[in-house]
DNA sequence: AACTTAATCAACCGCTCGAGG
DNA sequence: GCCTCGAGCGGTTGATTAAGT
């Protein structure tokens, strides 16, 4: 008995699905629908364990699972509802229309946590949530800001959320007909959709201006705790990598935001949104070179 | 061109939780 | 109350690709 289940065990499947499995997994979950992962697996012929499966389908073939870079929007809703939960992707996911918790963390992982450790602050810390907050994000909704504003330009129907470079998924009917898709009504509804500038700091609709929303730098400088605790620290290791950075958080008036460097590249008109959507913070520090 | 290093992301693993018997 | 099983979650790994030297 234990010996079968380990023959069992030994012909499962592991590693890359190929296009094969896909259409087995795709063909038995739109006859039978999902659930039941373990006999599904068995069912449907795959030599999968049913968590393979059930990660497979909900991660990249569900049909309204979005690919590609996620929108400016999409990454102040992540940093914003992470500040709040912390390492809840299954939750932020929820408010985050066809992302999965897998990508959302996966961002946070390899950009988020990149840059605390560039800026040697602990990504859980205080003091990195201040700098998302302070800083970072209000150049996000910078970016949501413009992103908004080219659009509707373009095309008044095209909402925010969908806009850049978001695919839907390969096996999605909907794929080769248009990759800029409006939101349904009905997914609209299943989610409690994040409005992230609202929960920040509300943009200027009337005059299209957010940069009179930003945190007020005069504060900024006050309260740094960047600028005081760099200055205290007697880790040399510590200020030689921080320094400008901590002296720009703290003296917002020798760097305003606006003076960003935003992109090499016209990243609206270039029409390269696949690579310039994409909220690159090392932008963040080009200022620097 | 060849090699190394870094970045990305799909997939796996172990754990917890809740439902049902 | 205990056990089993399925489902889901968060952390981690490893293969692939891109960038740098």
């Amino acid at each position: 008995m234990a010996n079968s289940c380990k023959e069992e065990f030994d012909q499962l499947k592991r590693g890359p699905w190929t296009l094969e499995e896909d259409n087995l997994l795709i063909r038995y979950i739109s006859c039978h629908g999902e659930g039941r992962w373990n006999s599904l697996a068995k069912a449907a012929g795959l030599k999968r364990t049913g968590k393979s499966c059930r990660l497979r389908w909900l991660n990249y073939l569900k049909p309204d699972t979005k690919r590609g870079n996620l929108t400016p929007q999409e990454q102040l809703v992540i940093l914003e509802l992470h500040s709040k939960w912390g390492n809840r992707w299954s939750k932020i996911a929820q408010h985050l229309p066809g992302r999965t918790d897998n990508e959302i963390k996966n961002y946070w992982r390899t950009r988020v946590q990149k840059q605390a450790r560039h800026l040697k602050i602990d990504s859980n810390s205080k003091r990195f949530v201040e700098a998302l907050q302070r800083f970072w994000m209000p150049r996000l909704l910078e970016k949501v800001e413009q992103t908004s504003s080219s659009s509707s330009a373009s095309t008044a129907s095209t909402s925010t959320m969908e806009t850049g470079q978001n695919k839907l998924s390969p096996y999605h009917p909907q794929a080769k007909q248009t990759l800029f898709s409006e939101s349904s009504p009905a997914q609209q509804s299943e989610h409690e959709f994040i409005n992230p500038s609202s929960s920040i700091c509300a943009p200027d609709h009337s005059s299209g201006k957010i940069l009179s929303q930003l945190p007020d730098m005069s504060q900024l400088y006050e309260d740094s705790v960047f600028y005081n605790s760099s200055l205290q620290n007697n880790d040399c290791y510590n200020v030689e990598i921080s320094e400008f950075d901590m002296l720009d958080f703290g003296q917002p008036e020798r760097m305003p935001v606006s003076n960003f460097h935003v992109a090499d590249t016209d990243w609206i008109s270039s029409g390269d949104m696949a690579v310039d959507t994409y909220w690159n913070m090392d932008e963040l520090w080009q200022f620097r070179k």
